[in-house]
DNA sequence: GCCAACGTTGGC
DNA sequence: GCCAACGTTGGC
């Protein structure tokens, strides 16, 4: 199982929206990159991610699952390149990870976080995933870590 | 096809 | 509010 890392300014779309969305979830849109777009066509149906503040926080605050692989962005044109996935709220951390604290454990420097901060979806290693998710307070099992 | 200008993102 | 990183645009 692969493992991504989803984020999004608070104003716009908060962890608290995610949650109050429920067991159906809603689409990830909005990426206007390539990188990020080819990142969610690579996701699979129950794939876990991290959710991250950006800019208001600037902390992973919990973890979502995929449950609609990717299709074409309902908010554009039909000549648009851009798709979107469906994701769902699975459970908070005990403890938000900051990037603070990311940029201070070794172990997580060549995060895709650290090395390409602008990029909106990200690809998680086996290794942060489980790292973050004991930093986070949480069983990396639970949370969806390697099978 | 190169590269300067410009816009956006996001940390500080 | 500033600025670095980086993607995109457009002139040549």
């Amino acid at each position: 199982m692969a493992h991504w890392l989803y984020k999004s300014e608070p104003f716009k779309w908060s962890w608290d929206a995610q949650v109050a969305a429920g067991p159906k979830g809603t689409f990830w849109d909005g990426v206007r990159n390539h990188a990020a777009k080819l990142n969610l066509i690579r996701m699979k149906a129950g794939d876990r991610g991290f959710f991250y503040h950006s800019n208001e926080g600037k902390e992973i605050v919990g973890i979502v699952e995929v449950i609609r692989e990717s299709y074409p962005d309902p908010g554009v044109g039909a000549d648009e390149p851009w798709v979107v996935v469906d994701i769902k709220a699975v459970m908070p951390l005990k403890t938000p990870v900051s990037l603070a604290t990311i940029k201070g454990e070794p172990r997580l420097s060549e995060m895709a976080l650290m090395k390409y901060s602008r990029l909106s979806v990200q690809p998680v290693t086996d290794a942060e995933w489980d790292l973050v998710c004991a930093m986070g307070g949480i069983d990396p099992k639970k949370a969806g870590g390697k099978s």
